[in-house]
DNA sequence: TTCTTGACCTAGAGTTGCTCAAGGCCGGTA
DNA sequence: TACCGGCCTTGAGCAACTCTAGGTCAAGAA
């Protein structure tokens, strides 16, 4: 399929996927004879992957490096795991500080409510 | 208190909160006649609230927003109630995020776990 | 008293991660 | 044939910091 089409699949903008192909971080792009990218479902479950992780937070240093291993194939299973594992760590600590901010948020709201009265 | 017990007392670093000072979002910082920040409790409570606001989401611009009824007074409660109000609802969606990415990285491990018996 | 250290100051450059604009190619349709 | 939409590249612009350079000043050591 086209650029488009792999943005609207994946969650990604078609300027964020040109942006991350040239960052090194979407290995495997294949090209028509007419020079435009053609993208896989293996293309598209990778972008999609690459979204939520960004979404929530993952550097873009790290994702290039979990992309690297990934273009080299099975043997680095292993390693991109911890990359995982240690992402969902980072959302553990977004969650707490969501639940700390909805707390600050609940109380400034109260003040804010008994001063309306 | 100076710059550094703000800081370290509210979770913003020194820099951001001169720079946060510069594009106005921090009122009625006072200077000793060193011409050195001193902070008041105040201060310190609004920083802590940006810290937080920002920390999950909240553009610069709405901060911006927020902060300028806020130096208003009293009168602009109900405005400022509004968008904490949103900023909760940005929380809300922030969570369902992390746990949609949640199930991801659990299915992707688990497709690891099983490549790596 | 002079020297050094450390916290603060401003102005401005650099960084990250996009996002948009300009200008150009190409295949299909009126 | 003329236009249109979708794609292309390159490079500029932007948000939100973050860091560097160069400077002031107070307090303590030599």
């Amino acid at each position: 399929m086209r650029i488009s089409e792999a943005a609207s699949r994946s969650g990604l903008k078609v300027d964020t996927i040109r942006y991350y192909e040239a960052e090194g971080l979407v290995p495997k792009v294949m090209r028509g004879s007419d020079g435009q990218r053609r993208f896989s479902q293996e293309n598209v479950d990778w972008l999609t992957l690459l979204f939520w992780l960004r979404e929530t937070g993952m550097p873009m240093k790290v994702m290039q490096r979990f992309a690297a291993l990934y273009a080299q194939g099975d043997k680095t299973i292993s390693d991109r795991k911890d990359i995982l594992l240690d992402h969902s760590r980072l959302l553990a600590k977004r969650r707490d500080d969501l639940d700390r901010c909805d707390e600050i948020l609940a109380r400034k709201l109260e003040i804010y409510e008994e001063y309306l009265r």
